[in-house]
DNA sequence: TAATCAGGTCACGAGGTCAA
DNA sequence: TTGACCTCGTGACCTGATTA
């Protein structure tokens, strides 16, 4: 799949923490994402352009477009490529193409319908028409729950957010001619988790949500996102179609993205993949889940708006405020916004741990320093949440019904092992740690870390039965859960359906149906290391445990090393005459070894800290899914 | 990879700013764009001669070698250079001192056949052959798609740019004993972006637009370059090998450089890689996308003749008039002309955009000061622009026939990220945003900043049938681009295949094989900005190419590596006294070889769980998806 | 087995520093 | 002012993990 990085236009190397990205850019977003202190404000506002050759030269701006295009580390998936992802993705580049030639004959489409998505930047910012795109979302429901994330959430949401955390409009959003607005939602489409799983993020519109104004605000707006969801859960595919027109509205990115026409050498979608249109997607997403993390996202943008510039300052206040009462996660960003104003030292602790080296530089300056990496961490931190967020599937705490679908998902998804991480994450999670916590405590998992986000996988859909099914099933979920998050996680989640799912199911379409919404997994990870507050901090923080090893890779590593270390000691050893090469030189070697030492560890660590964490969550259930998971499933 | 500083002879301390230079040159030109005030008129008409010794005597002729050479701040990449990009570098060298050779037996050769570059030149400054060229390309087709950028629009275009700026004849140019001309051929190939990615820099050869007086001129050369590239869209990798004769021709740079004679460790380059003789690349270049950014190079040549001195005053003239006429793209160039003589102000900002920090330093004097210094920073700019100016890759719009390429390249390209990411970054680039972008917005990118260099990125080109697919893409898209710089960058790229699938294809030779060529890749990054039409356009496009040859391609890449390592080592460690080392030790690389062992090992995957993705399978249809996934999607 | 990606590794170069 | 050195961010490549 060709694609090219939505955040610098390079070719991409690979779907990246939600996007296409090249490995610059992927490398960028991983180290700044966990390290956000050593970004600096933007010199220019927030508003360079990010392309290949600028792409270095403000970070501030280059991670802006990395969220703006939807990357989140919650984002990622593992794995193959399912070929509904890729056939998705080419769609999306065909309507992208097409908007962009739209868009080259007439700037003026941005204005226009596409507004949409510039509408929901705006009504983010501004107003919001959140009720209208609720109600849109509902129409496409659940439709938009069959590939909810992918589309959705990638593009719309996250563009909405990061959108909001820039403090961009559509406008303006639009106005860069960066595809990435567009991008986004192209990307986005699978973006986040794999092609078959998307994420659940919660995204909703960010802009929905303001616009709805949250009530207890996200829960409020998710939750009568979800319900509206909900409502049309069973769409049949053909629905999607109708979704294209929607998407506008729901799907501000899409919207106010220049969309280009309908790919020509593509059937129509439905056609195709009746339940993966695109612009489904987006609808989904943003219907779907938006709202608990629309707020976060709404706390997110302002976090991030607060981190480029003081142009978006006022929005960010407006946002900031907000999120708090917006979302019942508030919880999980209470500390955070702490952070902001003053904790420092737990932040600031963290980010060291994340920075072993100096991130001093960035901001020299005092605990004042430290408090605005906090708070842009928060920010960012906010922002991905809500990007990707998925209240931990809370899982669950899976309904009644959650037995089913896990055997289902076993059984569907022995494969998908994501379906199985996710759907065990919920049972696990939900059912075990994470999901109480998570239902009880969404904030807590919030806390935690970035937050597992959910990841719905992105499937083919199944029968239109079975988005229905789905669709209700989301809606069940949403009724039973506790968290309007959750709901609207679950809601999302119907999409979810893996296609394991929906195969075996459609061998018993009722089961099934609901197996599938099971399968589709959000996983979350519980980094949890630093908490939420540092967030990410965490996941370094806790990477760095270690615990080691694996000789063989050490073994390999280490050959490898050694070469890269004599040729570093070599070209810095030489030089005697400055004293610096041996500094080097011992930086070099040692420093190399050290590193590998560290890194070996690392891997250990994470593998066993961050991996592990959640595998381990994950384990029981896991196993169960995997090896019995079939069973269970057919059994089911 | 021992190199010598492109500027001043003396060993090179690395590829800085887009040339092989020393350290001295580098911080010199470091210093020197931020600081253009600092630099006084040459007093002896800038002719003076740079070299170790005197380097420092002539600020002014020592700032414009280094724009000769192909220096600028945006053409440097950051990272760590790509195999391919070390490959590539090496079989210029050999190509250049094969060429020098060939020139110490008779200088004629320039003007003869082997002319090629030497006319380029020439024919710049008086006739212009692209015809010829566009022909020679569109035997090289395909396999000049594969590496276009890398060495043309490294190596020529720069080369020819500078000299129309600096108002040097090919001869002067040749003159210089600097191997400044070749080299930058040479520091180029990767130049800019990334190893893999070597920036599609616009410049076709100025000369050529000159000489052809292209009609639209750059467009216009591109146009047919492109043309031709896309007719040959199929080739095999074998043509390649074709290339290499040709590449004198299109390849100006390497026949009028004083090439060595051909490497003794390596066979020859197209032995090793059919598809991506540099000569090929250089081709690829200037044949390509030169058009739009030959205007510009004139434009920026222009500039930098009034920087330096009024000694080629009048050439700029010609130039500068030229440039609107020349190009398609004059609208990018537009704002410049104007700044140049008046709009100081547009340009400053502009200016001040792109640097983030100070551009201010710049010129600390009163105003006329300021204004003298805004004009040359503008003027350099220009040329900066000129010479790494990509348009976007375009992409795109994948035809029917891209279906088969596209599962092809599923197919072959399993592995090989960036043979894909080349691919998609075609299909999407172009399609996507980018390229609209830069084909509507070129100017718009520009004014950001110094617009994106079209970057190509270089990876191993996949299987022939990839390279053909895309080069079949890049005819598309150029016939659908509206830049003929595109097109030509499309040509370019068609390479992409990577690492991995020669590893498995190892396994089945036939496939492997073309898989291997895939992997080396060349990455057209379509900065698009400004598109740069032409620049990077062709550079992208330009990807490439090449299938080809597996084991060779390795073996050269771990003999490249080890020479990479060995060349630090020796460089840095040496140190001291010299850089002798250079020459020294390219061949040895055990690390290379290690490393290739290891990428052919890699094959195997496990798995282990430790992450928990949610994904969900979708068996059936991703089946379908991987090998077909093109196919399908346009089946569907 | 193949395809993918998160992460880690470390070659590299932009920049900064500072002796000369 | 120069340029050797150093620092540190970047990104190509790899490994390992995970899904197809």
């Amino acid at each position: 799949m060709n694609q090219t990085c939505k955040v610098c236009g390079e070719p991409a190397a690979g779907f990246h923490f939600g996007a296409f990205t090249c490995e610059g850019c992927k490398s960028f977003f991983g180290r700044s994402y966990n390290n956000l202190s050593s970004i600096s404000d933007c010199k220019n506002n927030g508003e360079c352009i990010i392309n290949k050759k600028n792409r270095t030269a403000c970070k501030a701006c280059r991670l802006k477009k990395c969220l703006m295009v939807g990357m989140s580390k919650s984002g990622s998936r593992y794995g193959r490529r399912s070929n509904w992802f890729k056939i998705h993705c080419l769609l999306q580049e065909q309507q992208q193409q097409a908007a962009a030639a739209m868009a080259a004959h007439h700037n003026s489409q941005q204005a226009g319908g596409g507004g949409g998505g510039a509408n929901g930047v705006k009504a983010m910012t501004g107003v919001p028409p959140p009720a209208a795109a609720a109600a849109a979302l509902g129409m496409l429901g659940h439709a938009a729950g069959a590939y909810p994330s992918l589309y959705a959430a990638a593009a719309g949401p996250r563009s909405k957010e990061e959108l909001m955390m820039l403090g961009l409009d559509a406008g303006d959003y639009a106005a860069l001619k960066h595809p990435a607005v567009a991008s986004p939602s192209v990307s986005s489409p699978d973006s986040h988790n794999s092609d078959s799983s998307v994420e659940v993020s919660v995204r909703g519109n960010p802009l929905l949500h303001l616009g709805a104004k949250t009530p207890t605000s996200g829960s409020g707006g998710s939750d009568g996102i979800q319900s509206a969801v909900s409502t049309v859960p069973g769409r049949p595919p053909q629905l999607r179609k109708d979704m294209p027109p929607f998407l506008p509205l729901s799907f501000p990115g899409l919207g106010s993205m220049p969309v280009m026409p309908p790919p020509a050498f593509l059937p129509p979608s439905h056609l195709l993949f009746p339940g993966y249109h695109p612009a489904l997607y987006s609808h989904h997403q943003g219907l779907l889940k938006p709202t608990p993390e629309q707020q976060q996202a709404a706390v997110a943008a302002a976090a991030v708006q607060h981190l480029f510039n003081s142009s978006n300052a006022s929005a960010v206040q407006r946002f900031a405020p907000q999120a708090p009462i917006l979302s019942p996660f508030t919880a999980q960003l209470k500390e955070e916004p702490t952070a902001q104003h003053s904790p420092k030292s737990d932040v600031a602790t963290a980010y060291n741990n994340n920075n072993n080296n100096n991130n001093n530089h960035i901001i020299p300056n005092g605990s004042k320093v430290a408090a605005d990496e906090l708070t842009k961490r928060f920010y960012l931190d906010a922002v991905l949440k809500s990007q990707q967020h998925s209240p931990p599937p809370l899982a669950t705490k899976l309904p009644p019904h959650s037995k089913q679908d896990y055997s289902i998902s076993a059984l569907v998804t022995p494969n998908s092992e994501s379906g199985r991480e996710r759907v065990k994450s919920r049972q696990s999670n939900g059912e075990l740690d994470e999901e109480d916590g998570d239902g009880s405590s969404a904030a807590k998992v919030a806390e935690d870390e970035e937050e597992e986000d959910l990841v719905v996988s992105m499937t083919p859909p199944r029968s239109p039965a079975q988005l229905t099914q789905a669709a209700a099933v989301g809606e069940e979920r949403t009724e039973a859960q506790d968290n309007p998050i959750d709901l609207s996680m679950k809601a999302t989640g119907s999409c979810v359906s893996s296609s394991t799912l929906s195969r075996k199911s459609s061998a018993h379409d009722s089961d099934s149906n609901e197996a599938r919404l099971d399968e589709e997994e959000l996983e979350v990870s519980a980094d949890g290391e630093k908490g939420a507050d540092a967030q990410r901090d965490g996941d370094g923080d806790g990477e760095v445990e270690e615990e080691e090893d694996n000789s063989t890779t050490e073994t390999v590593k280490t050959s490898i090393e050694q070469c890269n270390n004599n040729n570093n000691n070599n070209n810095k050893n030489n030089n005697s005459s400055t004293s610096d090469n041996e500094a080097t030189s011992d930086q070099v070697g040692l420093g190399l070894v050290k590193r590998k030492l560290d890194e070996l560890h690392r891997e250990v660590c994470e593998s066993n800290s961050k991996r592990v964490r959640t595998e381990v969550a994950l384990d029981a259930p896991v196993k169960m899914a995997n090896s019995n998971a079939l069973d269970l499933t057919t059994k089911v």
